[in-house]
DNA sequence: CCGGGTGGATACCGACCGTTCTGTTGCTTT
DNA sequence: AAAGCAACAGAACGGTCGGTATCCACCCGG
């Protein structure tokens, strides 16, 4: 998942008068590594977008792989940070997982929603390589561990098994976004979600206005430490 | 979704003998791009592999760029007919639904699982590019075609919306397993495939068969050109 | 005033890119 | 035997790749 939201987290603030090379640099480098491909941007490309010049680019990273791997783990920060804060914003652990894919389908929409720059950097190099994927998979691990605590506080009877389902929908809505350009998948995939928390938390309409079971589950939205 | 099962479809039988180069070209060219990404692999590389003469390839391809369209024409139709082929054994529609992911987790767990080529090939090039985008979502279109045709046999309630749900689930799987190269993804998706199958038909266990207005919709299980 | 460090400009490196070219096999078909 | 043709080998094209070296213009604390 990539390319967060530009609206909150300027970072530094002087960055907005003065950003550094090394900002200009990881900025051209994102952009462009999220719409054209990471092997389709040369490293001209990127140097002529932040506006430095080559050496200063090799003198801060060292190699573009270096580079790749600093606009990596600097994206999915910022990424994590928007996501959790966008759904933290809800008063219920149910109402916060009900948040995700509204938050998402708001990301597939904007003109610059590229995928996912993990996945996507996975899926164009050799599928033998690690230190992608393992970069990829701690980005995935942080989120889903987050949905997993919220699954829990929701009293959803397996959490870790349903924050896995929710982390595929998740992966398969971004993924069918950026093929199709088409955010209302965000939609399908949200209504998929919450029926699978219904399941999961034991009562299978989708307003509590019916309440068939219920028998503990109330609980539990508390005592519990975000990790 | 990409890379079929060796198994069926031997295509031309002549080929084993004397496979032309034009196929000899197709299949270096669709494991190395598989492997190591489009932008990644070189016509050297793949003319390299397929023992043939770079004049050859100009001759029967005319461009990197037809070469790859090619291949993702011709790996799209292996691949639906092996995922058709896998999931049209078993009896039921109901059963022919629930034998998706077992069919994809087979997929995972072959050594040389690379992902989807779709996918992948939409995400390593420029996103406002066209084609790649059109071919991927006609591929997609048709699988999912058919997986509604099943849900509406299966006597689904909303058979396009479920099966663009599963489909979701399809390709947030495909890439997961792609990043994470554990095939069980397919266990979880499946299950949720599952459940998401059981609301749809409204025998839920507990779900109380809310119908709406909607009297039609129970027919229509002929009559369903796939294609 | 000086000296050192940061970063810009530019030219360059070897390697490889996709593509085209010339020329040569070797098997058909006449 | 002659001609045709698909496929071969291989060099070379202009261009770009990731990466390096050199030189120069500042800026800033002493």
């Amino acid at each position: 998942m990539a390319h967060a939201i530009p609206q909150d987290a300027p970072s530094h603030v002087s960055d907005i008068f003065h950003p550094t090379p090394r900002d200009r640099l990881m900025n051209a480098a994102t952009r462009l590594f999220c719409k054209y491909g990471i092997n389709a941007t040369g490293i001209d490309a990127i140097v002529d977008e932040a506006g430095t010049a080559k050496t200063t680019l090799y003198k801060i990273f060292g190699s573009k792989n270096d580079l790749v791997e600093a606009v990596l783990e600097s994206e999915g920060k910022i990424w994590r940070g928007w996501f959790i804060a966008s759904i933290e914003r809800a008063k219920t652990p149910r109402a916060k997982i009900d948040s995700i894919f509204p938050a998402l389908k708001k990301w597939f929409s904007e003109d610059d929603y590229y995928g996912c720059v993990f996945i996507n950097a996975v899926g164009e190099h050799p599928k033998d390589e690690t230190r992608l994927r393992a970069i990829t998979m701690e980005h995935k691990s942080f989120v889903l561990a987050h949905v997993e605590q919220l699954a829990r506080a929701a009293g959803a009877a397996k959490p870790a098994f349903l924050a896995h389902q929710i982390g595929i929908l998740m992966d398969g809505a971004i993924v069918a976004a950026m093929v199709t350009r088409d955010p209302t998948v965000a939609d399908t995939a949200g209504k998929a979600a919450a029926a699978l928390l219904d399941e999961a938390c034991g009562q299978s309409a989708k307003k509590p206005r019916r309440r068939r079971i219920q028998p503990s589950s109330r609980l539990g939205k508390e005592s519990l430490s975000v990790a």
